[in-house]
DNA sequence: TCTAGTGTTCTATCCAACTAATACACTAGT
DNA sequence: ACTAGTGTATTAGTTGGATAGAACACTAGA
């Protein structure tokens, strides 16, 4: 994996787990890989997996459990509500970008639809 | 000015910058306040002023000129282009996070069609 | 020519993120 | 009991961003 500079490892992790779950390929209940293979995967330090797990598990959305592994939080309507939490927030932020341009929400709304049917 | 952790300073006095351009607070040819001043309302060290303007004179956004100042390019055509890049590049990013999530095209205009109805 | 205002450079220090290597602590199966 | 696999913690070292303070280099006007 390929990670940005200026953006700390740790937090990209994160973001990468959240999709591994909102994606389903992390399904609730299902086991993530140990913090060692985690590692070894993403070609970065134990500590740092260690330190997004630990966040992870802080927010409740994978159960961190010593000596047996780390596991998908088993509630389908908590995963749910973290995919709505996910998409919002990244519109939230691209909006909020854009109106610090002084544009309106017209505006908006205009260069959306056409980057839209750029995509069509 | 209140910066975000996570996301080096002079990042975002660079972003801060571009928005007074392309929001017209900074005209064309307009001189931007000193490398000190700049320092002083935005409560950071020179240096790392110097660092954002630096880049943003690499960028050709502004012309930095030793003894004199700096000084927004004067050309509209560059400023309007800038303006369109930022907007383009803000809607890129929500974009590909979102598909990152597995939401189609349709599922992605639906949740901002519903986003912008709810700042009605 | 002097001086105030500007950008530029340098040295030193601090801190967070990251790495490396190792050890510790717990769990489950044998 | 032992062992393999797991999360957790510690100590040490590197790097980039940020700070502080000072000096240098150039420009324009008095």
């Amino acid at each position: 994996m390929k990670f940005k500079d200026n953006i700390p490892i740790y937090l990209q992790i994160k973001d990468y787990i959240y999709q591994e779950i909102v994606t389903n390929r992390l399904a609730p209940g299902a086991k993530l890989p140990s913090v060692r293979d985690l590692a070894l995967d993403l070609s970065v330090n134990t500590n740092t997996v260690q330190r997004a797990l630990s966040e992870l598990g802080d927010e409740n959305v994978i159960e961190v459990q010593r000596g047996r592994g780390s596991f998908v939080v088993d509630d389908q309507k908590i995963v749910g509500n973290l995919k709505k939490k996910l998409i919002i927030g990244e519109i939230k932020v691209m909006y909020d970008n854009l109106t610090k341009l002084d544009l309106s929400k017209e505006e908006i709304s205009y260069y959306l639809e056409n980057y839209l049917e750029g995509r069509a």
